[in-house]
DNA sequence: GACCTGCTGCGGACTG
């Protein structure tokens, strides 16, 4: 394969003393040197995709065409650092520069590629946005000529409203090319094929290589029942003998919990005289220690150390050899745990590692339906909208104030050569465009779209260039050094103890003009608080847990207390005989109430819940057991959810008073909130509820009352 | 019962 390469990448691989290319790479080297097609290549972490992909990309490359070849996107501007010096050394056996262009970057690199288009450029989606925003002339001088775009860790975009934005941006991009570039695409994990390939602008012509080899893996669950809200002091000795000696990663699923986890590790390990390599990190931690963090992670070799984290180490940057992987509570998704998993034993040969440990029942059933799924090659599949009206929305004011304005007509043709969009009819278009207008977002004036009185604070506001929401926060400050952020609320008060990077502290003085609280360190808290809109479970996941719960098969991965806590589950649901996991739930009767257990993912239990509410029939939705428990009697239950379905023609009518009066309900989308009602009512009725599945759902779902009668 | 991501241009003060 080494022989369809360009002879100075020979040398590098020379240079390098590789024995052996990895197979990912022998396959992207044959169908990117061999063919003109857009390539998606697909294999586990640290399996050198970054190499796959840039060896055969530098061995083609036409160096006589002018401007910058490569553009290489990533969603993360730690993942850009760290890609440029592994980038730069290949690139330097061509003489061909590297440039890092994004919010952090140096400006007289950017400068001096301008004066110099060339090479390899590191770019976010948000940093192409802003420029095509502020200085389309520096976009064309760059890019109209580009022959690969590189998108890393392409599944982060799909299904997502960055990953539409990022199509529109590239579809922007090749409108100054007369000729098309190529797009390859990195990842870990595809669980959508069609929709990876769609995001290329080019389904047909891309084709996804998939490295499949599994790795070996140890996994192992341990079960505290956890009372009351803090996690049981048992949990932590265990956890602290399991990760003392090791370089672990814990994840325990929020910024809250992972400071509780990694001061009561730091604490324990004080008292036993152990290492005090403790760490959490998370997005409210200051950007430079969270830095610090990854370069002690990735440059010790002798030290153990454990970091309580979030899904900001789940992505991205290499950060070593890390020994064993540690899960409290459920991951939200098989995505984010296989993105977790291999986060361990990354060298060739080793096994990865991976610790369950459930505070209660459901936890446990819910982290073993996950494993189970897993190893089935499950991955939540993720649709991407076909009418993206809020990136339409956003697009169109970041084309009209790129272009200096543009008639009504220009602007739609604009946006039906844009692939992003292409399922938006023109009449659809016209009511974003009018709605513009009416909001002041946009002017029309001789004919012509410019941008108006409103729209100048949207456009010109650093904010605009994203599709996501930020929330203000108030900065913790210690010393003059900034520890990290908090969200605004009012709950802060003087004297009170908060939890943050890894150590606690106490609030001397908060200044709510300038968002700063002063701290210094104390020796009791209690956890950070922040705010949430709630996970989102894919109806497999629970379909599975039903499923677990029906059979009697054992798992040999349980510990004693974990297999015992399965069994005490199982019990519970013994006299309701389950044989149909697709359609059969149990509707379990208690004393004056009755349980529905649906079963079901979390937007059909919010279906399911709002249509109740619609009705005016209260029941208790609880979706980490995805139960509802009514004050009535099986039969009257049974007879109010056979009757919902009856109910779902006055949906639309009964969200669209429910948008008029709370307005807050759209703020999931930072430019939905702009689009006319009817639009948000489709937004609405996508992103958060899954009607349609509710429906089919509740006409094929068979209740199973208990068997033995015994229950009461 | 959640998590994460990104950022221009300009004026003015300051540093070497």
């Amino acid at each position: 394969m080494i022989e369809l390469l360009s002879e100075p990448i020979r040398r590098y691989i020379r240079d390098k003393r590789w024995e052996e290319l990895r197979a990912i790479q022998k396959h992207a080297i044959k169908h990117i040197m061999e063919s003109e097609k857009n390539v998606i290549l697909s294999s586990r972490t640290a399996s050198g995709k970054t190499e796959a992909a840039f060896l055969p990309m530098l061995s083609k490359i036409d160096f006589n065409k002018p401007g910058v070849k490569i553009l290489y996107i990533s969603p993360l501007i730690a993942l850009i650092n760290d890609q440029f010096n592994r980038v730069e050394e290949l690139c330097e056996y061509l003489d061909l520069p590297v440039t890092k262009w994004h919010g952090e970057a140096k400006k007289s690199a950017k400068e001096n590629l301008l004066k110099n288009p060339d090479g390899v450029v590191l770019i976010t989606p948000e940093s192409i946005e802003a420029m095509l925003v502020n200085k389309e002339q520096n976009a064309i001088k760059l890019f109209s000529s580009l022959q690969f775009v590189v998108i890393d860790e392409i599944h982060s975009f799909i299904g997502t409203d960055r990953g539409m934005q990022l199509a529109s941006l590239l579809s922007r991009l090749s409108s100054f090319h007369t000729s098309k570039f190529r797009v390859i695409g990195l990842s870990a994990t595809i669980g959508a094929i069609a929709e990876t390939k769609k995001l290329t602008g080019d389904a047909e012509g891309t084709t996804l290589l998939r490295d499949k080899a599994p790795k070996e893996m140890e996994v192992s669950f341990r079960y505290f029942k956890m009372e009351g809200a803090e996690l049981p002091i048992e949990l932590m000795k265990d956890l602290y003998l399991e990760v003392k000696d090791n370089k672990v990663l814990i994840f325990p699923n929020s910024r809250g919990r992972a400071e509780e986890v990694s001061v009561k590790l730091k604490k324990i390990s004080d008292r036993l005289k152990g290492h005090s390599y403790y760490f959490s990190h998370h997005s409210s931690i200051d950007r430079e220690l969270r830095e610090y963090i990854e370069q002690f992670a990735k440059n010790n070799k002798r030290y153990p150390f454990s970091i309580s984290c979030t899904s900001t180490l789940e992505l991205g940057i290499d950060i070593g050899s890390v020994e064993k992987v540690v899960q409290i509570d459920a991951a939200h998704s098989i995505s984010s745990l296989i993105q977790r998993v291999g986060r361990s034993g990354r060298r060739e040969g080793e096994k990865s590692s991976l610790i369950f440990y459930a505070t209660d029942q459901w936890n446990l059933l819910q982290s073993l339906a996950c494993l189970l799924l897993f190893r089935d090659e499950f991955i939540e599949p993720v649709l991407a909208s076909e009418k993206p009206y809020d990136i339409l929305l956003h697009q169109m004011l970041s084309i009209i104030k790129q272009t200096n304005g543009r008639t009504p007509q220009q602007l739609k043709k604009h946006i039906k050569e844009n692939y992003a969009f292409e399922h938006i009819q023109e009449a659809e278009m016209d009511d974003v465009i009018q709605t513009l207008v009416e909001k002041e977002q946009l002017e029309l004036i001789g004919g012509e779209l410019i941008v108006g009185v409103e729209g100048e604070w949207t456009v010109n506001n650093k904010d605009f260039y994203s599709v996501f929401r930020s929330d203000p926060s108030f900065k913790i400050i210690h010393h003059d050094k900034t520890i990290g952020e908090l969200p605004l609320m009012s709950a802060f008060q003087i004297d009170e103890n908060i939890l943050l990077a890894a150590r606690i502290w106490k609030i001397l003085e908060i200044d709510y003009k300038a968002k700063k609280i002063f701290v210094i360190p104390a020796k009791d808290g209690k956890k950070p608080m922040f705010f949430g809109t709630g996970g989102e479970v894919h109806p497999k996941i629970r379909e599975k847990m039903l499923d677990v719960l029906s059979c009697q098969q054992e798992y040999q991965e349980l510990n004693e207390e974990a297999a015992e806590a399965l069994r005490l589950l199982r019990l519970d649901f013994k006299c309701y005989p389950i044989t149909e996991i697709a359609t059969q739930r149990p509707l379990v009767a208690k004393h004056a109430e009755t349980i529905f257990y649906s079963f079901q993912g979390t937007k059909i239990n919010k279906s399911i819940d709002f249509l109740l509410r619609l009705q005016g029939i209260t029941a208790d939705y609880n979706d980490h057991e995805s139960s509802f428990n009514f004050k009535a009697n099986p039969a009257e239950v049974k007879a109010m959810l056979k009757k919902l379905k009856a109910s779902t023609e006055h949906i639309d009518s009964a969200l669209i008073s429910m948008l008029e009066s709370n307005p807050a309900v759209m703020e999931f989308s930072k430019w939905g909130t702009l689009l006319p009602l009817q639009y948000q009512l489709i937004i609405l009725k996508l992103k958060i509820y899954d009607f349609t599945h509710t429906e089919i759902f509740l006409s094929t779902c068979e209740f199973v009352e208990a068997q033995d009668g015994s229950k009461d």
